[in-house]
DNA sequence: CGCGTTTTGGAACGATCATTCAACTAAGGA
DNA sequence: TCCTTAGTTGAATGATCGTTCCAAAACGCG
């Protein structure tokens, strides 16, 4: 064999994600990327491809661990009305960072198919165990049975995404927990 | 005199608006916009400076122009609840164009002060009657005084977020209507 | 008509962009 | 030591960017 990787590829993707995160596609170059995530101008091409299948994989890294957190969060607690409270917690928590997901939404809209699809992958991902456990809430009478469980799940992750507009104008970190807690009061 | 103005600057500002709501400031170039205001390229930097400085005037029209329709249509029922609704089935139908509000906020963060400012100047401007509007149907038993007005006006202008990032990433109008009425739930 | 002004568009500027080529260095295994 | 692969780096590509200069054309008014 010859020469081993130097750098871990995870890692040098989760640099980009941060830089990706805070200024978009557009607002990104490749001199940036290259900075923040210590490899060569070389390196990124050839472990990566282009700027495009880069933002690709990191949109694609992101969701798939943002939504193992949230699905993690929401088993976390005994109670099934404490882990969707746990996650609105989470979101309210993070807030301050902005949301790859979000913004690639803003920044694209539909216009990208592959983007697209890979927002419904993560969508319908968190979507099942969700849906469960709003379930098994409105049994324990936690939740209203006024609602379908789909509905909520879109109320839920649209708040979300309003608490994290909201954060990225500049609430403060009151004002968020206060969002958090009038959506929570919606679905009882 | 001489040779008047050919083109109205307003017009032409509408225009601009259009595709910075569509494509953000950083996926905007210079030929988009004189291609869509329908000016020649000198015409845009003698009339409006350059790009930034366009564009805090394209946010700033359309900031007081969504924050007049919404005070219009908060106060065009005789009820203030049916009048609250009305901006959420206002914003419900208009979600699917992109918001520029919204979209600078997420594209930039609080990192440019006179966006900041512009963003807080209409977001007050929209508070007030709102807050009256609030109080209004809370005497009126249509809403719950549990909460706070002003909690209130944070947590319909989250969901409109909420809501709008929804339509950008592809929610069919149904969903969107339910977004809102789970939103006007939460208040009751 | 011609003066003053506006609008337009071609040409060009320098900057930056994403991307590639090529030469060079570095490191492990044979 | 040599080969192979990985990595870095400088130079260069062609494109596009925002922006300015300039000259020609268009128009209203005296």
């Amino acid at each position: 064999m010859a020469r081993p990787r130097e750098f871990d590829t995870a890692q040098a993707l989760d640099a980009a994600v941060q830089v990706f995160r805070e200024h978009g596609f557009e607002g990104t170059s490749a001199a940036m990327l290259t900075k923040r995530m210590r490899i060569g101008r070389q390196s990124l091409y050839d472990t990566f491809g282009d700027k495009w299948k880069l933002y690709l994989s990191a949109v694609s890294r992101y969701s798939a661990l943002e939504t193992s957190a949230h699905i993690s969060t929401l088993n976390s607690k005994e109670n099934a009305f404490e882990g969707i409270r746990a996650v609105v917690e989470r979101v309210v928590a993070e807030a301050r960072m902005p949301c790859l997901g979000v913004n690639s939404i803003c920044e694209f809209g539909v216009r990208q198919a592959e983007l697209s699809a890979q927002h419904a992958v993560a969508a319908e991902r968190l979507r099942v165990p969700f849906v469960k456990r709003i379930r098994e809430a409105q049994l324990a009478g936690d939740l209203t049975s006024e609602l379908e469980p789909d509905a909520v799940v879109d109320f839920l992750v649209t708040t979300f995404s309003g608490i994290r507009i909201a954060a990225r104008g500049g609430a403060d970190d009151g004002k968020l927990r206060a969002l958090g807690e009038i959506a929570l009061r919606a679905l009882r």
